[in-house]
DNA sequence: CGTTAGCACTCGTGAGTTGAGAGTGCTAAC
DNA sequence: GTTAGCACTCTCAACTCACGAGTGCTAACG
């Protein structure tokens, strides 16, 4: 398509910006008004023809307002808004929550969940970062006794990954003779992956060898983990939109959200690198049906090549783009850092984590 | 109120079946001709002026058709559908899907939930038991080395309660390190309370006294520890209901559910003991306003005096009280089941667990 | 040639209107 | 105690209808 004339470009913006924020399809009269216009509505009627010609909006039915189209709202969004950031103070009043929790993984993503959908007044969704390894290697592993006979497997992984299990043994299990495994089998198992850790468990017996065949099992649900778990919230802005008015829109969206469709419906076409870089995918530009009624805007975050995960917004397709961009640009490089800080400093980081420019330097 | 004639009785039990079903209000003559009663609709209106006296029933509006009060689904809950059961073909289905999955709580009430949620067309809810234990002990504790800077401490309790967190330290950690400090201090710390702990760790220095804090810092958050986990499903369901078609209430009832101000309000008046039994709040019978809107049926499940966990469904005051007390009767019988089967071994087990009627015996 | 006033036309929306239907209570007769 | 009949009420869905917001087109204007 070619470009637009500024005065098109101006009337595009003008029409998103109503049609998101009214609702209703928004008509030439009613926007010379409440925009005090310089040119009457049959010039902005003429425009908007054109605009429609281009495939930018569309009018519902004859003699309604128009709505921009899939196609419109990315021209809005590749050219008219630049690259969004939240206000300084607002981006300083989240910095400062995130201050106030502590070091902790779980923390980090439960606040950058409600932050970005009180922010954006749609559903958030997040991820735990996933380690990005081919595959999984212990580092070390502990038995604990819970019970006489429940042992709780803590294994740690080279990738900084932490897996516990419980192992039931039919015989009385004490702490000492825990000792004697944990101590003869660490070493052998240092640096050991999937396979090795199957080998290795063949050679053994007894409790040692159930000890040994769940690290191995461990180790393999670590390489295949796809069922990444997927947080969100703000469901309840998501249910007053009038898109979700019958229970039948509300409880399709729930169950996407919910039976984890939505994660596998996404991922495919999300880009996981470089970190920070927010994409946006409108109603049909998403590969999945399922997912066309929306629009979305997500970004992954993380520590480049080594661990990434989710972070985005979830709404119909009427959504304030502009503010979302600006607010998961600014919660993904927020999480990048805090992460970047947890795994960065580890020896088998090979690229040091340049923190984006939307990272607060400063703290 | 004085006890209703048979005719009542079988009056009332149509018209909430017919309501639950439908959703509207119901009628004499419409009853009278879908059942084929053998009495007229005048006499009919009779009673149901004697129900209607009898504050049992209600018309929204003149002119339109009775439904039942909270006095009424009491009424009809306490007297006329005795202790309701699912059929032995369900029970066997539900226990089949139980055996499938492994022994690990988690996938106990993944499957509890989602199997209540589908089974009573509402959204079912489900807490992790929690150990009635009032002071936390110390049973043991592990160090496991995650990176340079980085600890996981791993704390059981006496209670078989696992706890673990992570440790920030300023300097280099060795795994022989956290060894010897293991080996130190479990002996001192076994059996021991928070206080205690707090006051062991005053004596400490360095990386042990982190150590130490942190254990009494656990043991102190597992005494008070009130921000129980509420998992739920089936919200798809619920969203379908008519009563939720509005956003506003949509939007009230997801933020109950998920904000957690829906246990704060639910537990004061949930009686725990003895576990497997049904309780049924409808309506105003909820001490907390929030809940005044919905019909509820909770049983809490687990270890008599020791963990106990609670299994329930939530819903519009018009739901199907019959099917959902029977729901969650087996449901409940079988989690109590289960969990007693994983704590009910233990040495300080001092009350065997009794399996109530409800629960499997044979499989 | 871009802009605009005017005009004819379309069509969704919301406000009334109306009739059918479902419901009720009451009364008198069985 | 039951029921047929009746007068009455009130919701609901269908229907009409005028309004208004919207459009495109055309002709005139600067």
């Amino acid at each position: 398509m070619d470009r637009l004339t500024e005065r098109q470009e101006q009337l595009l913006r003008l029409i998103v910006h109503e049609y998101v924020s009214s609702g209703r399809a928004v008509g030439s009269k009613m926007l010379v008004e409440s925009y005090h216009l310089s040119v009457s509505s049959a010039t902005i009627r003429n425009e908007m023809g054109e605009l429609e010609r281009a495939g930018l909006i569309d009018q519902p039915h004859t003699s309604a307002g128009r709505v921009p189209t899939d196609r419109g709202y990315r021209y809005y969004i590749e050219r008219l808004i630049g690259e969004p950031r939240l206000s300084s103070t607002e981006e300083m009043m989240i910095r400062h929550q995130f201050r106030q929790v502590e070091m902790q993984l779980e923390g980090w993503m439960q606040l950058a969940v409600t932050t970005l959908a009180r922010s954006t007044g749609n559903v958030s969704v997040v991820t735990a970062p996933r380690v990005q390894a081919q595959t999984a290697r212990v580092k070390h592993f502990e038995l604990v006794g819970i019970q006489d006979h429940v042992v709780l497997l803590v294994l740690v992984t080279q990738e900084s990954g932490v897996k516990q299990s419980f192992l039931h043994w039919h015989d009385m299990v004490t702490q000492p003779q825990l000792r004697a495994i944990s101590d003869r089998l660490n070493t052998p198992f240092a640096g050991v992956n999937a396979a090795d850790a199957a080998a290795l468990a063949a050679r053994e017996e007894g409790l040692a060898r159930l000890v040994a065949e769940s690290i191995a099992e461990r180790l393999r649900e670590l390489d295949t983990e796809t069922s990444v778990e997927l947080q969100h919230a703000g469901l309840e802005h998501a249910l007053q939109q009038p898109e979700f008015a019958g229970g039948q829109a509300a409880g399709q969206f729930v169950e996407l959200l919910r039976g984890g469709g939505f994660l596998s419906a996404l991922l495919p076409q999300v880009q996981p690198e470089p970190a920070d870089n927010v994409q946006v995918f409108i109603g049909t530009e998403n590969i999945a049906d399922s997912l066309h009624p929306y629009g979305i805007v997500v970004a992954t975050y993380g520590v480049r090549h080594e661990v990434i995960g989710l972070v985005g917004v979830l709404g119909p397709r009427r959504m304030p783009y502009e503010r979302s961009i600006g607010s998961v640009r600014y919660i993904s490089g927020l999480m990048s850092d805090l992460v970047g800080r947890l795994y960065g400093a580890e020896p088998f980081t090979t690229e040091p984590y340049t923190p984006g420019r939307n990272t607060p330097d400063h703290d």
